[in-house]
DNA sequence: CGGCCAGGTTAACGCTCGCTAACAGCTCGT
DNA sequence: ACGAGCTGTTAGCGAGCGTTAACCTGGCCG
């Protein structure tokens, strides 16, 4: 009944979080998970309490790892007393590496939330939720004429932005990671400050 | 055997359309889709040839409309000898419109279609990329300094922030349509200046 | 050495799903 | 008036799903 990380269930997760990107959830089977890592149909059940439970584990560990990831970032920058365009941009470039290195999960992250049971639909949720308010405080300080509700409706729509990684499926004729990344950061950058200047 | 648009019809396109949103294509059942419109399971049957078939039509409908509405757009400007710019706009301003109109397609759009038997995701990739050709020149005449790599980068990144609407589930504490389509079309714009401005 | 447990196997159950079959009523045109 | 055809019904089939049961095996600890 340990929750530690052991080998195979991460394995596990790497493959099931693969699998319910490109098919979703429910296009996926167990026995298709279980032959991803080489063992077979239940045996699953030896790791997780049910499918429903990798996808919750799945979607609450991104979440997690956002708002922590978000939260350190803005921490890192008071405490070096950089100003907040500073807090603004360690932001912009931490969700780009996720959505650039873990675009299932990012993937996963915005299109399965309602496959959850309630109680763990409620506490994801609430994680992408505090994230989203940590974006909303930062782009406010950056822009303090923005009022709140377009900041938050700004913020989603950045989130969008930078998400829309994932839907370039044809790696050729696209800028490479490091080029992708600047220029994610350019467009997220420019569309905030299109938004305060009218505002 | 006729395809013509009998009420009936839209009405189930109409109503299976928000179900899918809702809760995707797999997560819908053909007594659901029956019972939204006030029949029951199979008389489905006398108007769909099957359950791909209502998902091919709301896909390839969406698209198509996409598409023609942007060349519709692009083909005025061009007659009325307006700037490229004023396309742009026009281009932004019809997406926007889609998207706060019919926030339920537009989920569908880039979520579900890998669930499409192979002839009909075909037909409807191409749709959408000729509708992404149609911005990509239009945004390259606006921004010539832009290669063509990062401009359909771009674009599909602004795809993605004006499709972020649907993802705002609360209505209220937001603006309402009119502010909130003034927002997205100066995201947009400003995502795309600035993208030019850093090449 | 011996027993336990972690982690795998196959078989099978029960449920749900998409879809077909068989039948019924309503509205027409002739 | 009446048969045709469109649109609905309920019953049920066959496949696939997640899950459980029963069993096996190899390594580790006392």
């Amino acid at each position: 009944m340990t929750t530690h990380a052991t080998p195979r269930r991460e394995q596990i997760l790497r493959e099931a979080s693969r699998l319910f990107a490109e098919r979703g959830f429910h296009g996926v089977g167990v026995d298709e998970i279980g032959a991803a890592v080489g063992i077979s149909g239940p045996a699953l059940y030896r790791h997780f309490a049910g499918k429903d439970a990798m996808l919750t584990e799945l979607l609450v560990g991104i979440s997690s790892r956002l708002r922590d990831g978000g939260r350190r970032r803005v921490a890192e920058a008071a405490e070096a007393g950089l100003p907040p365009e500073a807090a603004l941009d360690s932001l912009i470039g931490g969700h780009i590496d996720f959505a650039l290195d873990d675009r299932a999960l990012i993937t996963l992250h915005d299109r399965e939330l309602d496959r959850l049971p309630e109680a763990d639909r409620k506490q994801v949720r609430q994680l992408q939720r505090q994230y989203v308010e940590l974006w909303v405080e930062v782009v406010r300080r950056v822009y303090p004429e923005l009022p709140e509700a377009p900041a938050r409706a700004s913020v989603h729509a950045v989130f969008g932005l930078l998400n829309s990684t994932p839907h370039l499926s044809r790696p050729s004729s696209l800028p490479d990671r490091d080029e992708m990344a600047a220029l994610l950061h350019r467009l997220a950058r420019g569309a905030l400050t299109a938004a305060a200047a009218g505002a």
